[in-house]
RNA sequence: GCGCCCGUAGCUCAGUGGAUAGAGCGUUAGGUUGCGGACCUAAAGGUCGUGGGUUCGAGUCCCGCCGGGCGCACCA
């Protein structure tokens, strides 16, 4: 499937993927512009001044429910545009909320607005009630149609966003090590969040098929095949001994008749004959090993096709016509420091090869020119230095700044019984990525990165993240999925139906349905704030107090009753419910979803 | 030396400038004649590295300092 064949196939709906806070700051800013328009409030300077002030309306979920289920901030923000106090400003707000509420219900035409009850409290925060009977339609329309529960819908008539994110992008001499496993899940979870918020997202490999690393591992494959020894800067791993005794008889051909005047840089001689084939050989398995975790590809681009198909050099060619290159000591120089940065930087050696930055250049100009809005990078914080030159060399080409990103991966410290494990491809001292998966699950490794800032080093304990009990969250949400699923076929196999509709059964604050009910609601704006910052442990966190409420729930209310019908009717709706996204929030992480446990 | 990232509970980590700084693990004390105990309830545990500043309000923004990581190539 290609990325825009998965971006129409997600299905999504316009009222189960517009966030509740969005409608209910649309109903804020039209009792600001009332309370302006009777006089209670007087008018800011400027009518651009109360745009403003209507687009920067904040609205959040409170800590304490005793706060109500959306708060506000306005009236501190604009009490300076306004010169009144923020409780006045407050109240004048709730008055309007108030009164358009009374009026819409009265007035029988047209939908009910989002709230019910609006107060002041504190310094002006304005405390909002959800009108009751909004939960019951979110949750009648998300059993309705499950697997658009999770998608935002588009605003407006906005284009869908195309977005290239480019990660792993491990050279192919090795295969991968845990070192990686970070690049790879960050990635994917990025990757997975926007598309779940609308964009449309391609998800690229960019890989060496030439070049130094691959004749040294060429060089070492050659050497053991000979029965020598590696040399001091060859590849030492195991696999390197695999792939010598692999040799299919038609490559060894091949690499004894390669001639210095061969076609293309992998056939130029037996190393880079040999060299070519073992790096294919492990790219290929890299592609399997990220399947396993539930990674895919849609591109894997080489970093030679990027010269053989001319991207580099009509890059270059642009740059030149601009002005932002300079021959100097034999070299060609990108000015760099034209753009901010504190050197210039060579694309092109005096020795007439282009340097990894030329390569990059050109890849710039590839990808833009297939049409993508945006560019992310995932990249490993060692990379941070060469960040500042990409986008400047971007910008030089016409792309603005603001179109090209880079998502730095902190470092992860692999600890088991507390000692580091070291990490060296050449030295073959590392573990596999296939080899932690085998011991501690895709579920459990996905929960872990998912779960924590990627900016942020951490350490990861193998003993805790094997551990299959309650030390390890994932277990948590998944054992929460399982037990709702057990719930429902208890109470199907006793013969209860579940309720057509939710009804009333959310509108007493003081029963277990509600809590739980208002934690269903609230993914949108989960995938939202995701999506907005690049971050996923916002959807974690969200699954963990998803569960946690069910649990709550579960202790204090019976679900399958037979001595009340009716009541287990509309919980089993609820619970199906909270099922439908407790599910949508673990597949967007990536994570099974267990029936059963 | 210069630049970037980081410093939050015993441990591992959350925390779009907002209300009493949170979660899991660990520790302590309890809970199942009820639909899955891989569960639940409660308690103890914090000078948010440190000193200033910005403002109605700072873990969050700005500056200095301390501590840790990374980067400063005609390497890949």
């Amino acid at each position: 499937m290609t990325p825009a064949e998965r971006a129409a196939a997600l299905p999504r709906d316009p009222f189960l993927g517009t966030p509740v806070r969005h409608v209910v700051r649309d109903a804020i800013g039209r009792a600001v512009r009332r309370a302006i328009a009777s006089g209670v409030l007087p008018a800011p300077d400027g009518a651009e001044a109360l745009e403003t002030l209507i687009r920067g309306i904040e609205v959040e979920v409170p800590a304490s429910s005793e706060h109500g289920d959306y708060a506000s901030n306005v009236a501190m923000k604009s009490s300076k545009l306004l010169k009144r106090g923020p409780a006045q400003i407050a109240a004048a707000i709730a008055d309007e909320l108030r009164a358009e509420a009374k009026e819409r219900l009265h007035g029988g035409a047209g939908s009910l607005g989002p709230i019910d009850g609006a107060e002041v409290a504190g310094p002006g925060f304005l405390n909002m009630r959800l009108r009751a009977g909004l939960l019951a339609d979110l949750l009648d329309a998300m059993i309705a149609a499950p697997d658009a529960w999770g998608h935002l819908a588009p605003e407006g008539s906005a284009a869908t966003t195309r977005v290239n994110v480019e990660f792993v992008s491990a050279n192919p001499t090795g295969p991968l090590t845990v070192g990686n496993a970070r690049g790879a899940f960050v990635g994917d979870l990025l990757a997975r969040v926007l598309e779940a918020a609308g964009q449309e997202v391609t998800r690229e490999y960019y890989f060496n098929d030439f070049g130094e690393q691959v004749r040294r591992l060429g060089e070492s494959v050659i050497a053991l095949r000979d029965g020598r020894e590696v040399a001091e800067d060859g590849y030492k791993g195991d696999y390197v001994a695999t792939l010598a005794a692999e040799i299919p008889p038609e490559v060894a051909d091949r690499a004894r008749n390669a001639r210095e005047a061969a076609v293309s840089e992998h056939d130029k001689d037996e190393i880079a004959v040999i060299g070519a084939w073992a790096s294919e050989r492990i790219r290929v398995g890299i592609q399997s090993s990220l399947a396993a975790l539930g990674v895919e590809f849609d591109v894997w681009r080489s970093e030679g096709s990027l010269y053989t198909e001319g991207h580099v050099e009509r890059a270059v060619g642009k740059l030149r016509a601009a002005g932002w290159l300079e021959e100097r000591d034999g070299a060609l120089w990108f000015k760099s420091t034209a753009f901010g940065d504190d050197k210039d930087r060579v694309i092109k050696k005096s020795t007439g090869a282009y340097t990894y930055f030329g390569s990059d250049i050109g890849y710039i100009e590839e990808k833009f020119g297939r049409g993508f809005d945006h560019l992310v990078y995932v990249w490993g914080v060692d990379h941070h230095g060469t960040v500042a030159r990409v986008r400047n060399a971007g910008e030089a080409l016409g792309y603005e700044k603001s179109r090209m990103e880079m998502l730095l991966v902190a470092w992860v410290r692999f600890v088991r019984d507390g000692v580091e494990m070291s990490m060296s491809k050449r030295a073959g001292t590392f573990v596999t990525l296939d080899d932690l998966l085998e011991e501690i699950g895709v579920d459990s490794a996905r929960w872990y990165f998912a779960s924590r800032s990627a900016s942020t080093a951490i350490d990861f304990d193998i003993e805790a993240a094997t551990a299959r009990n309650s030390e390890n969250p994932v277990y948590y949400a998944q054992y929460a999925h399982a037990r709702m699923q057990s719930i429902l076929r208890k109470a199907n196999a006793e013969g209860m139906t579940v309720a057509a509709e939710i009804g009333d059964l959310v509108d007493d604050l003081s029963r277990p349905d509600a809590a739980l009910a208002r934690v269903v609601v609230r993914l949108p704006e989960v995938v939202e704030d995701a999506a907005a910052h690049h971050e996923t442990q916002g959807i974690t966190t969200y699954a963990s107090e998803l569960a946690a409420a069910f649990s709550a729930f579960y202790r204090d209310a019976k679900v399958v009753d037979s001595g009340a019908p009716e009541l287990s009717a509309k919980r089993l709706r609820l619970v199906q419910a909270a099922a439908t996204s407790l599910a949508a929030s673990l597949r967007l992480l990536g994570i099974s979803a267990p029936a059963e446990m």
